[in-house]
DNA sequence: ACCTGAACACCGTTCAAGT
DNA sequence: ACCTGAACACCGTTCAAGT
């Protein structure tokens, strides 16, 4: 896994072969064959390690920042940090690379729900000091998730140039936004962060 | 182009090799190189194709149901239904088929900014009745099509499930939290589309 | 201008065979 | 248990050759 990572992450997702894999394990394509039941396996345990660091990322930039609305933030620019900087790593992850489905690791499923906890946990703790509305904190994470994957997924893709800018500074006016818009209080029109 | 099409309709994008093409149009693998430089160019106009029609669909939601937020949610509707309804189309497009750029032709890159100023266009619109706080759109268009974008690549891979529930319904979710976020007045704490 | 067939260098995968 | 080598059915691409 380390050795497919380590392609991976010189030589891009297109790279990734058995025969490289096995050539600079010193080891036959073949031998392969005795570890992974076939290249989908070995791409569904590189995500599954994706998803451990990827997990681990975000929270560390929760906690360090003191949670609240600048914690999640900090997590959105650690989420595209990570894609920006392990892009391949990030496209086994999601980008479609494992499109044939269905997931057969139970793992891997497992390791993606638990990073997406991460954010939820997130939310339930900003609904707790009232900066965003009370409601279902897994649609409010759906809502979040898919706003900063987006932006990881067009920087990674190269399409938010020319103009589009840093994507940091991106994750960081849409986050602002979406707490913005997650914390408006239907029934005052006013912002659930600003009153007290 | 068209044959290219129906295969990625039909058998999904793995399945675009350029002998079965080829097949289906009773012809040479070989002869689609009279045509195309290579395999690359193809695709680049199977993509161009697709925003053409992308940006199509778009523009006749914004307008049919009457522009202003209304009309903003429409298009958001229109925009994943197409991808959950063209997903190999909307991988070939965005999803990094084409991963190994730079992108060579110039219709490809137009076509794509085509569709892009018709989400500018209607902030731009927004932000004339009001509904919208008056700064820069095209950084309001890169936050809202990263939203989008994120549902409808999450969707198509299938990573919304299980209780994410209907794409549609989050994405009319989403954009509701969108507008009230670029909406929300920082000065007065108010939502600009509220106050009269 | 457009197409063909053979050839080349790559894939993933299987299988009989070795230690 | 782990690995190997040959073999198979696929790829994209090139090239000399045909009309």
């Amino acid at each position: 896994v380390t050795a497919a990572l380590r392609r991976i992450q010189t030589e891009g997702v297109a790279a990734l072969t058995l025969r490289a894999v096995g050539q600079d394990l010193g080891v036959s394509r073949t031998a392969l064959y005795r570890h992974f039941a076939d290249k989908a396996a070995l791409l569904e345990a590189v995500a599954t390690d994706g998803f451990r660091r990827f997990r681990a990322a975000l929270l560390t930039a929760w906690e360090e920042v003191g949670r609240g609305r600048a914690g999640l933030a900090a997590m959105g620019e650690a989420y595209v940090r990570f894609a920006l900087e392990h892009g391949s790593h990030y496209r086994v992850m999601f980008g479609g690379v494992l499109y044939g489905r269905p997931v057969s690791d139970p793992d891997l499923v497992k390791e993606g729900r638990a990073a997406f906890q991460v954010l939820v946990a997130a939310l339930v703790d900003l609904q707790e000091t009232g900066a965003v509305r009370r409601e279902d904190p897994s649609r409010q994470a759906f809502f979040v998730w898919s706003t900063v994957h987006g932006i990881a997924m067009l920087s990674i893709d190269r399409q938010l140039p020319p103009q589009g800018g840093d994507p940091i500074a991106l994750v960081r006016f849409a986050l602002e936004c979406v707490v913005d818009g997650i914390g408006v209080d239907k029934d005052s029109g006013q912002s659930a962060a600003r009153k007290r």
